[in-house]
DNA sequence: ATTAGTGACTAATACGCATTAGGTTGACAC
DNA sequence: GTGTCAACCTAATGCGTATTAGTCACTAAT
């Protein structure tokens, strides 16, 4: 700015107002300024700025699983790629850390604020006993909860919640219709917020219609469980007519394993996947599976932020309900 | 740090000497400052840090591909995870950042670089015909390129590859044993070094055995043109009998394409998947892959680009040379 | 004719840290 | 008793930007 200053015959605060838009400068000025910071091809020092007390133009995210878990996820990616999109037409960075638990990642945000490095957080995975909501409010960190429960609100936070009660509950209504009466649900990780959601809906909806071979069993999301949980359930008994797993890695687990035990999808057993993906048209049969668009979900997420951080108030925002795709692994119960 | 120089009672620059290890303060008030910052729970802002000449703590990261393409890729989420783990240890910042193609990437790099966003950057997915080395020789920006081409060294950037060339020639050799002699390669985006380099050796080893029905195609990594080819090359008259996928997602596309077209897997075509993962053991048979440890390139970059950041030179490191997983997709030749 | 006001600009300061140039004290040698 | 040196510390400056407090010339109002 000082060469600016010079090349254009101003003073250096004359450059300031004329490049940031303000007043003190006629229009004349503003312009030849303008002129010489192109010629020079001048970009603003964020780290100059973040000092004079502009925020940091970044936002976090942290991600908080072991190395190995990170694998087969298509959704985080995406999610992420939403993230930017939003995020990159005001200039804002996106500063990424993978963690390996919370605790780690609570200590990331207390650093990132104490550094400012960040001007706010996009959390993700959120739990049922989640500390980081309390942290955040106590730092007084922007923040907007991806996936968060609507109830629970903190003043400061806001969220983006996807209707995972409403999506159960209609996936339910469907196999009912079909004939189905004993269904499992393998699900993801205990303590996350949606997967006790998902929990509490299932059971609430066989209470609702009187079903009592209606189950949930918690899982770490790993091909590995989703088929070992399936080898479980489907060798008892009475085995289930209908499996819907929390996510697409372990559906087509699922059915590897169902078609090794003898079982015929969906024959003997209707399948649906929660998250479509390339995978799930990648096995006969194709696979049922409850569409969102990740995407978008951190689009919705990203610009929850950016009006966080322009001062708006914190909001709970409904993504639409996940749709379900009807495709072969789903038929009439047997 | 004033207020820790006030609660110590000694000057703003000794509190900076005792805390930064820096020579001229006695160890005792060394100690006594590290106690009260301690106890004030300061930490240095980045920001300042940066504006007083000590960079910006803070690598970029650009992943130049369209939203709907990084779905499921699990090498970048493991690639990512393996280099924050080394940035972690130096309280390091990864900037990440999706872009549509390369001229955006190269814009990204010239902005954070003139905003002194970053101290340096990870590059990947190099090309044959690649402007970024130059662009980032030209502007001094220190960069590690992942996955780029050992000869091709500019003076600035470092290297990191993985061989190839010579896992290829593996792989061929062990399907030429097996008695294949139609051979087709799916490969990946045309235009990326790597996939150029597999197909030359390719084309090299079959030349060397005399063969003549050996070929690559090349694709954009989706399952939907991974069965396309697939498709195509099993309807010709003399149709291969081992086929080579550059990635799982393929692979697996691949293998329900040729099912439906009546092809057995390994009976009538083998097939090996460039890159293990999960999925290859989610399909009957399990797949022959070739298995790399995206983790650990991912932490061998991030060691290359800090030692560079330390003013280290400039070097070409070789990551070991993929190693195939023999499952139950190959099998001898018909 | 003085005052009040306004538009266009400059000078000065702050942000939080690192660094360099000084300053003071005490020990030691001559 | 003067000079030298080392150890320890303080004062002052700079990094690049935003902002606040002036300054100056000129116009409009009293």
């Amino acid at each position: 700015m000082k060469d600016i200053a010079r090349h254009a015959g101003v003073s250096q605060s004359a450059v300031s107002f004329a490049l940031n838009g303000r007043a003190g400068v006629s229009e004349e000025t503003r312009e030849r300024v303008r002129r010489v910071a192109e010629e020079l091809g001048w970009q603003p020092s964020t780290a100059a700025r973040a000092l004079s007390g502009e925020g940091a133009a970044t936002v976090g995210f942290v991600l908080a699983r072991p190395a190995d878990t990170l694998g087969v996820d298509s959704f985080f990616l995406q999610l992420v790629s939403g993230i930017q999109e939003v995020l990159a037409e005001r200039h804002l960075g996106l500063l990424f850390q993978v963690v390996e638990d919370i605790a780690d990642e609570c200590a990331v945000y207390r650093r990132w604020w104490a550094e400012h490095r960040v001007d706010g957080v996009l959390v993700v995975d959120p739990r049922t006993d989640d500390p980081r909501p309390d942290l955040l409010d106590e730092l007084g960190l922007p923040a907007v909860v991806i996936g968060g429960a609507p109830e629970e609100r903190h003043p400061g936070l806001s969220t983006v919640w996807a209707d995972d009660a409403g999506a159960m509950a209609s996936v339910v209504d469907g196999l009912y219709a079909l004939g189905h009466r004993r269904i499992v649900h393998i699900a993801g990780l205990a303590g996350l917020a949606h997967t006790e959601r998902r929990i509490r809906t299932l059971a609430a909806e066989a209470r609702r219609r009187g079903l009592t071979e209606v189950q949930s069993v918690t899982t770490d999301y790993s091909d590995a469980e989703g088929a070992a949980v399936t080898r479980r359930v489907l060798g008892g008994s009475a085995p289930p007519t209908a499996l819907i797993y929390d996510n697409d890695v372990m559906a087509l687990a699922g059915v590897a394993a169902a078609s090794e035990l003898g079982f015929s999808v969906p024959a003997d057993v209707s399948v649906v996947a929660w998250e479509d993906s390339a995978l799930c048209r990648m096995v006969k049969p194709w696979l049922s599976a409850l569409s969102r668009d990740s995407v978008e979900f951190g689009r919705t997420a990203a610009r929850e932020l950016t009006a966080l951080l322009d001062g708006g108030p914190a909001r709970t925002v409904r993504v639409p309900v996940p749709r379900l795709i009807e495709r072969d692994s789903t038929g009439a119960a047997r």
